[in-house]
DNA sequence: ATATCTGCAAAGGATTTGCACGAGT
DNA sequence: ACTCGTGCAAATCCTTTGCAGATAT
């Protein structure tokens, strides 16, 4: 059988360029208003689904952990991110600024222009049960 | 002027009573359903307001970058949580554990029972334009 | 009395989904 | 033809809120 072939639609298209073509880590809705102007009848649907198939594909990250709403970010590399604690605008970290940044709470960190004030950090993993599960089945 | 004072209500206790004893982090339906077999009138409304209540007042931790929903922890002491990528189970890691986990990804953490398997790390901080604000202002 | 708190139910915001139509191969 | 994708609107999920009645000091 043949290989299922996304196409590469009109919406798909420019939802992927709106998003190249920020820094700014956009919401849904905020692809959704860039998009609308050079798409003004897209639909806020469309835009849910293709960026949700477009992190499939490993094109675009989904940032969930960002505040109450998902954000998007065109750039794949490893990198951290600083959220404003203030304005929730999201911004950007080298990843080996890391280390720097977290010795340096409270310091003004002169790479990304922000002062960070505190980190979050959280492990995923697999538990016993479900290690078990695997193991055993 | 007298200070606000707060009452310790039966909903109140209850529900502070049962996220103490659980080590589960449960979320606030999980919280709800505990509740209500002590308390079968109480509602959902409450169980949030209280939960708030008693994070606002410093005496429970609110989780809520560990997946869509929110979990709530009476354990205030600093430690970390590793989520379960199978089924969203939420375990407790000391925090001198942490350089071990990450440097162990992909192995067992026999600290914890979770097999590691990667971190998500976010900064908090301000960002240029709200240390502007704050200067000037 | 009065401020705090409750249960209920409705509202809210973000995201997902069902469906019939449209477009590419 | 057939599959994939779209717009629209409704549905869903989690959380918050308005309100009238209840409770404690």
């Amino acid at each position: 059988m043949p290989t299922p072939s996304p196409r590469l639609t009109p919406q798909r298209k420019i939802i992927l360029e709106v998003l190249r073509g920020t820094r700014s880590h956009p919401t849904a809705d905020e692809v959704y208003d860039m998009v609308r102007e050079r798409l003004p009848n897209v639909s806020l649907g469309t835009i849910y689904r293709n960026l949700d198939f477009l992190h499939s594909q490993g094109i675009i990250r989904k940032l969930d952990k960002l505040g109450s709403q998902m954000r998007f970010d065109a750039c794949i590399d490893p990198h951290l991110h600083v959220c404003c604690i203030e304005c929730g605008k999201v911004g950007d970290l080298p990843a080996d600024a890391a280390s720097v940044s977290l010795r340096r709470d409270a310091g003004m960190d002169t790479q990304c222009a922000f002062r960070i004030t505190g980190h979050w950090l959280e492990l995923y993993g697999i538990c016993a049960d479900c290690l078990t599960e695997h193991t055993s089945g």
